[in-house]
DNA sequence: TGAAATTGTGCAATCGATTGCATTTTATTT
DNA sequence: AAATAAAATGCAATCGATTGCACAATTTCA
């Protein structure tokens, strides 16, 4: 590759026949350094096109200005918003963002984790894989004292910092929702109960069903991995029941959309004969007919909370974890208002 | 923070009496080290938890393992398709992949590049921000010989890899096909002609006007940056000209989208008064309703593609540019189809 | 058994920037 | 002018891993 290696700071040093050090100070502006020589230094450095060395300085400060972040999947809207939100903060402050993806694969996530860890990355921001059980790779940054930040998905046994949305009053609002609608016998399709996550949204339903005098019907709730064919399916399913439900909370917009398409296909009117409800508040969900309602998570909020929590016990040696639990909000579309609120 | 510092190897070392040589090359598996130290050395590692650290062998190998990719927004499905394809294969190759997004805008893209040649990045993927006029920062990386690949947006005037969807072909499509659907007044709604992109996708437009004997009208295209807001101002200027366009070829399905909701406000039926056809294939597009007829970009695979390049660059020393032009398909769905295909 | 060949390890420099402490240079004071 | 204080710069070690070359240990062969 390049062989003409580029100048470093004792490049500069020998061309002004000075030593390095002076070098080195001038170039953070140490007041140590005299005007005249920091001003020879800048001008020949700007000329030789001196660019720092990081790997170099990192390696010596111990400190790599990196944080990493693990989603399970870049490509969705949700993560990308967070990342996005994240690497604005990140970039302000003066840190790069490395990103990788677990594919919800814990061992593409303990692989990551390690190699992020390799790469000394000053902090940690995950959301974990729908697969991961067992979770030592991550137990192992906070036996460091490696700042982390659990969003979104986080691991109840480790004591950290985390950032969640209040799925609990997220599910709830939905079901009180659908129940204000006079739905009756209102379903669930629920994500895996491994992830607090879902099991939370699921607590919330059940608690507006509790509340609101209604009965909680194990039948009526499917639990899958909450893809676009888990939806069909699990909507095929649902129908296909004795007494088939009149309402449908989806976890997430994906499966609501699939069960609306399914809906249609065999006649049932949306929101009349039955309401869906989705949850994430997806970018089609607001442009699809019927619109779908659903749960707006802040993403991008919650990237920037997250970089600045980390950012927070990087630079201020903050050692207290903090547990931000962001607001939720419901957002009524065509696909649940039959009384047209 | 970690006061604690990690395990070295020269811990390693002077636990089992040896030098660190030795520890680095049995680390390596080098063949050099008899297979009883080797043990002895592994587990000794693993029972201390030694990872070794990247900071230091990049900076003693002057290779950091690293690709930077650079994007306008992180949070724009395209785009984070195209990162997630990149950081498949580059993972796989055991690379590290750092992130980050110009918003658009020329200063932040500058100071991002100038970030990652800092940091060392063995090669850089990126899509350069819409106001960027100045190449400077990117030429840079050429003349220092690091490979780099353009996507999507390339700069003509820098010779190296880029990776484009054939997008002159994407806008004779679009528009051969409105013709074929009958339309006769075809508007365009063009991006910002810095942008061969842009350009491209309207120099397709207007060859398909003329290869089918409809002259071209200036006054029937509008040129803006394609954000929903300009697709609804677009809208309204075209259809309020004395003989509006009875279809419209957006460049992106943002700017569709707002048309569409325009249009549907006013009256219009879509596709019988007037056919949209988008560009990108966003996801909201296959599910609204209408849905939006639109060009497929490949982005995941060019991510894969961009990354393979890139790294065949780094590693075979392939030192020849390649362009790669990547296909696009004509989606024809809703919003263009009158003659029902 | 001794010399040559083979195999295994260690020394020390290197990558480029940083920093505590020592030293030199310049300015200030008496 | 000498003494002291203040300012500017340099020396050398350090961060942790790598590697060419030298040296030591072991094996092989005559």
């Amino acid at each position: 590759m390049n062989k003409k290696s580029e100048p470093t700071i004792h490049d500069i040093a020998r061309e002004l026949k000075i030593s390095a050090s002076t070098v080195s100070r001038a170039l953070q502006n140490n007041p140590r350094i005299s005007l005249k020589t920091r001003e020879k230094i800048l001008s020949l450095a700007e000329t030789m096109g001196y660019r720092p060395n990081s790997l170099a300085s990192n390696l010596r400060n111990k400190k790599s200005n990196t944080i990493g972040i693990v989603v399970p999947l870049i490509n969705r809207h949700f993560f990308a918003s967070v990342i996005s939100g994240a690497e604005e903060v990140a970039f302000k402050a003066g840190y790069t963002v490395v990103i990788s993806q677990s594919n919800d694969l814990a061992d593409k996530e303990i692989a990551i984790v390690h190699s992020m860890f390799a790469n000394r990355v000053d902090g940690l921001i995950i959301s974990i894989a729908m697969d991961s059980t067992t979770f030592e790779h991550l137990k192992m940054f906070t036996r460091k004292n490696i700042p982390m930040v659990f969003f979104d998905r986080a691991v109840p046994e480790i004591e950290t910092n985390k950032i969640v949305v209040d799925d609990f009053m997220g599910g709830f609002r939905v079901t009180q929702h659908l129940i204000d609608q006079g739905y009756k016998r209102i379903g669930h399709m629920a994500g895996p109960q491994n992830l607090t996550t879902y099991r939370e949204r699921k607590s919330g339903y059940m608690e507006a069903l509790s509340q609101n005098g209604l009965s909680f019907d194990e039948t009526l709730v499917v639990t899958n991995k909450l893809t676009s064919e888990d939806g069909t399916a699990a909507i095929q399913h649902l129908m296909s029941l004795p007494k088939p439900p009149d309402a449908i909370f989806c976890c997430n917009d994906t499966t609501a959309l699939s069960a609306m398409i399914y809906l249609r296909s065999e006649g049932y009117r949306i929101p009349e004969d039955i309401g869906i409800v989705g949850f994430s508040n997806e970018p089609f969900s607001r442009v699809v007919s019927p619109s779908i309602s659903t749960i707006a998570q802040p993403a991008f909020l919650m990237g920037q909370k997250a970089a600045e929590l980390i950012l927070n016990q990087i630079e201020n040696q903050e050692k207290s974890f903090t547990t931000l639990v962001l607001p939720t909000e419901l957002i009524i579309r065509e696909s649940s208002n039959r009384k047209l609120i």
